[in-house]
DNA sequence: CTGTTAGCGCATTCAG
DNA sequence: CTGAATGCGCTAACAG
């Protein structure tokens, strides 16, 4: 670790230090004499200035936390993606970590930024209210994603999930769907509960009557849910998994049993990621990248004294396609 | 920022910041009586040590950075997956950026990073020998994937192209496939040369004829490049695409053209993505996740003072699907 | 315009 | 077992 430092510099510069940091930052007003040595020195050493020590010294990172629950493929990847754009825009660096599923272990996480960002955001759609509370650290700028609101001065941003719901539902039934299965999402998931509960919500203001199966967002859990319905003989003539995973998960279990889609069973999911483009699955868009950007933003506003933003709501929109409509894409 | 200190507690506690110090780190030795009162304190003020102190003092951060080429969905979620994983194991974070592609914003992307991290894994298969080791910082710890080889004292995670490459020319001509269109990836990622360059010699010792349209490695140049060669009218019956993003997109201009695959025209992709395996496209399978987790075991492995590793080449491995065999999943 | 000095928050000798 | 002092690399007053 012979690292060259800013002393190596001033003295082979024949300066003070204090003028090699003029030179690197605001050149405030330095002689272009110092300036030309200086500059010398620096490359002629290969100088690289010690981001950990600056931060110290000014009290600011230039890097934002990252906290996301367990890795979902595409979904984590257009969220980074939107966040990284963002950042990099301002000039910060990402950090990165999941959140441990125990709360001890999410704590130690969340501690384990400390002194290394300016600010950090996180979603955490399975901690309650109380145990996001506790979590939170207490003197540090957050901004939440697809969490339960949470009283305290942090800005969120949300999904509106009974909105999409709705969509769904009111497609399906204007398709001509009467008995629509739900594939409901991890019974501690905010977003889950949400579409859940919206879906209840929508069948029943059709006259309709409820049909859920349990899943875990995973692609999986799809062809397990609707495996359970066929064996339970249950009649249906439409899926809608709370999640685009599951709906894949589904359209292939239904596809297997040589049921098919759309003409005996329609089926819908919830995001829209890419692969849902690519296999024809009628969804509700959230523009996830674009929700990744948006925290960062709110949270580089709330650095800024922006003062506190209010909660943002981002409502999906309806996607048709193949599984729902004969003639479709 | 009123953020309470190592001194605060020390003070609260009635002890030394030594002592303080000693208690939070291994206990080396402490009586009860004042370990007592400091974890009191620590906790009744909410004391969180500050790791960016932590780190100068130690001249070791516990992050590593990684820089990889601009965001591929699917490719890039997995290598970040099975960093992740392997980094959390040894309590790292990652700290994560873009490669931009300047050689000089690469440069100070790169510099952005000293101070902060141990280490650092980068992916830049579009540099060219030279512009890599200009761009490498001379002295941090690195280890290098899909970019071309370096003499320095870097370790490196290549895929073996080659071997992908010809297994499936070989799997295409053992179908009976006599006329395989290539697309090709960008002509400066080392990569797709790898790829193109035994594409052409396998076609070779087939004794067949190569067909090279080129492509950038996304989905529409896909659709885009196989355009092309139908509107020169050239007779072909295969498409290995360079990659799975590629091969999707001339999957499903082939299906727009009324061309059926494979009875009419076989596709083949490289990478085996998520999504390869949903539409059934045959392809090779990189094992990505896995890359990225052997690239930091390497990382730690350097850190620890085990000296240099040799480079590694990760074979990959055919995948038959339904986009070249008729009755296959 | 330039140099000296005092921290930023923490770990760590070195005495006691 | 414990405290006082020194330094990690850099920035920011404060004097010249």
């Amino acid at each position: 670790m012979a690292n060259v430092t800013i002393r190596d510099v001033a003295r082979q510069a024949e300066v003070s230090v204090a003028s090699v940091s003029r030179v690197i930052n605001g050149g405030d007003s330095v002689s272009d004499a110092v300036r030309d040595r200086v500059n010398g020195a620096i490359s002629s050493l290969g100088y690289v200035p010690h981001a950990g020590a600056r931060s110290l010294s000014l009290a600011r990172t230039n890097a934002i936390g990252v906290m996301l629950p367990a890795v979902h493929g595409e979904f984590f990847s257009e969220i980074v993606r939107g966040m990284d754009q963002e950042a990099s825009r301002h000039g910060y660096l990402l950090l990165l970590s999941n959140l441990p599923a125990g709360s001890r272990q999410a704590q130690d996480a969340l501690n384990a930024m400390r002194g290394r960002v300016d600010g950090m955001v996180m979603m955490a759609p399975h901690l309650d209210a109380k145990e996001l509370s506790e979590t939170l650290p207490p003197r540090m700028a957050t901004v939440l994603i697809n969490s339960r609101s949470q009283s305290g001065a942090v800005g969120a941003i949300h999904i509106d999930n009974a909105h999409g719901a709705t969509l769904i539902v009111d497609h399906l039934v204007a398709q001509g769907r009467r008995s629509i299965v739900h594939i409901a999402g991890p019974h501690d998931n905010v977003d889950a509960q949400e579409r859940l509960a919206a879906y209840r919500t929508a069948i029943a203001r059709h006259g309709l009557e409820p049909i859920v199966v349990q899943g875990d967002f995973l692609i999986e859990s799809g062809g397990t849910a609707l495996a359970k319905v066929l064996r339970d003989g249950t009649k249906f003539d439409a899926v809608f998994a709370a999640n685009d995973n599951m709906a894949i998960g589904a359209f292939e279990a239904l596809k297997a049993a040589g049921i098919s889609v759309p003409s005996q069973v329609a089926v819908t999911g919830f995001d829209d990621i890419p692969l849902a483009q690519h296999l024809g699955i009628t969804t509700v868009r959230v523009r996830i990248s674009e929700i990744g950007e948006r925290a960062l933003s709110m949270l580089f506003a709330t650095l800024a004294g922006g003062g506190d933003h209010e909660d943002e709501y981002h409502r999906p929109e309806l996607v048709i396609r193949s599984t729902t409509m004969e003639h479709s894409a």
